[in-house]
DNA sequence: GTATTCTGTGGAAATGCTTCCATAGTTCCA
DNA sequence: TGGAACTATGGAAGCATTTCCACAGAATAC
């Protein structure tokens, strides 16, 4: 039926093992014979068998990337600097998208232990622990980005020092009462994310003298939606914010909405600052805290191919920096009083 | 190293033809054997390599995804109509994403000659008519979304009635004067939906008997830059249109832009249509033509699944429709002379 | 009580490659 | 000129499965 190595040797005159050898560029080949042979595997327009080298090889040339809510437009631009590398480094990609913890298990417990794939890069979410043995038996060349495991190197953005940039930037603009929409902590993963923001609102909080009060502070999930709910409450309240700290640019998407509804004029009325810098960001005139998400997806990526080169890599944690973006969504809050 | 079915066999007791019995669900197997062996598979914590059993069953569990730009907003909403899908149907997705035309051409001769997947989906490119020999020969189940090949099962939206209603819609307005952005129609991409838009254009204008004019058509990327470069062009012709239909959302987000910055007041000074309905067209108000992306990809899949189990199946053309979705960047023009 | 069918089961063959070992031919050096 | 050291090559073994054929033993039929 296809056409396999044999039919080439038999039409180039020559054993199997020297098709191997020229498809493999063996320098042991004598360039006459090199010639025929590759001779030979054009006029039959023979590729070899993807799968029977595997076999072989031990090797699959491809690379598996575990990553929740692919859609996520964050997840998206990090997918963007996975995908780059990974074809620019001649790999295919198998795209595990994971919705909810029985998947992420599944996946956790699977991956490993089928040679599906040469490494692999998962993003935004943290196995368990439980799994964590799994891994190391099975050499599984495993990378994290935008999530943290002792013991499998982590690329992740310093969250605590860039909420807490973020909020010291409105407070030095004057705010004093603060609203801080958090993502969900234990929602369906662990986003440890959400936790590290949440030191940095209080650090800087801290800092500036000012209590935490239990009432400024929403969790929603990071999207629209459960920004637009959260800051519905916030902005409820008897004494509500003059700003709005978002840890996603979406939830201040849903924010931004919301004062929209409520006839608030951004930022004369309200102050809003994001979280993440993706595209949106930029059409929404949103001050945020710009996340180097592409660039996370390419380092991820460089590090597992030198964790594929050399297994015995120590774990390491590489801790990006954020940058904020000022753009038009924050301002100086009224005096309520001179009012 | 890794435990194979052998080790298995021989814990068991076993002929390793009955281990692989038990792991394919072979009915001919005693219960009590089926029991034995089983456990012996958990005592091990044994997976069969799936790339050996792609070896000899001729199937590998993979399906593979060409799209381009699978960044864009469109292609990331159909993509999730795929995936899906796919997890669903307990396959793997392989994501080949590709940016220009020797990358395409690329995939096209390449992948239908490895076995690497069971099956393909093309979304928003056309391969070239010299690959199609390819695909039938080869035997790997193809087909096309958004794109469109009369030897491939396709799957597009209704681009000329799309179009068509788009234009009628603004000229029941009362618009005369209708720029058209449309995407690039021989850029890196065959992108027939282009001309299809087209035609739609003409007719409504047609219908409505308007000349088209050639000033009032303008072709951009389909990204957003390419959106506001082409409505600057239309803006700024002696005699400006009222209003703007942009083959893309991005386009129509663009055009946003260019009004914006013009400081033209939308719908009051321009009205925008935009086409896609992507989530960004609700976050923008902006009235749209909705193309069923989502459920392209879910019936690209079921379609694939079709052509899988019954390969002799003919080609055929499938055409959804787009919607109208009324929000609020459409008005009626002001009358020129009464100002 | 023998011939026939059925049911489980074991294991060889096959899948398409790479790798390694053996070998024939060639070159080199004393 | 005889062996040592290379060089190029052929092909067997091995990779981890599935599938198929053969066969033993049990059940059934006559």
């Amino acid at each position: 039926m296809a056409t396999t190595i044999y039919d080439v040797a038999k039409l180039a005159g020559v054993g199997l093992g020297t098709v191997s050898r020229v498809l493999n560029n063996s320098p042991a080949v004598r360039d006459s014979t090199r010639q025929r042979v590759q001779a030979a595997i054009r006029q039959l327009d023979y590729t070899p068998d993807p799968i029977a080298r595997s076999m072989t090889r031990g090797r699959t040339g491809t690379l598996a990337v575990i990553i929740p809510f692919f859609t996520r437009p964050f997840s998206i631009e990090v997918l963007r600097g996975i995908e780059a590398s990974t074809s620019r480094l001649g790999f295919e990609l198998v795209v595990y998208n994971i919705e909810n913890d029985a998947q992420r298990d599944d996946c956790f417990r699977r991956l490993p232990m089928s040679r599906k794939a040469d490494g692999l890069l998962v993003v935004s979410v943290s196995p368990k622990d439980v799994f964590i043995p799994n891994f190391a038996q099975a050499q599984l060349p495993t990378i994290l980005v935008d999530a943290y495991n002792p013991s499998i190197t982590s690329v992740v953005v310093n969250n605590v020092d860039g909420s807490y940039a973020a909020m010291k930037y409105l407070l030095e603009k004057g705010h004093r009462r603060i609203g801080f929409i958090n993502g969900q902590i234990e929602g369906n993963f662990k986003f440890n994310q959400a936790n590290d923001r949440l030191i940095g609102v209080h650090r800087a909080l801290g800092e500036a003298g000012i209590n935490f009060e239990p009432e400024l502070m929403e969790i929603g999930s990071w999207d629209r939606q459960g920004g637009r709910l959260a800051s519905q409450r916030l902005l409820n309240l008897k004494n509500p914010p003059t700003a709005i700290f978002a840890a996603s640019d979406v939830q201040a998407l849903g924010t931004l909405e919301t004062a929209k509804a409520m006839k608030l004029s951004v930022p004369r009325d309200l102050s809003i600052m994001g979280f993440d810098g993706i595209e949106l960001s930029e059409w929404l005139e949103l001050t945020t805290m710009q996340q180097p998400m592409y660039h996370m997806g390419e380092l991820g990526m460089a590090l597992l191919m030198e964790q594929i080169e050399n297994p015995q890599k120590p774990p390491e944690l590489i801790r990006l920096n954020t940058e904020l973006v000022e753009r038009s969504t924050i301002g100086s809050p009224k005096i309520r009083n001179e009012q």
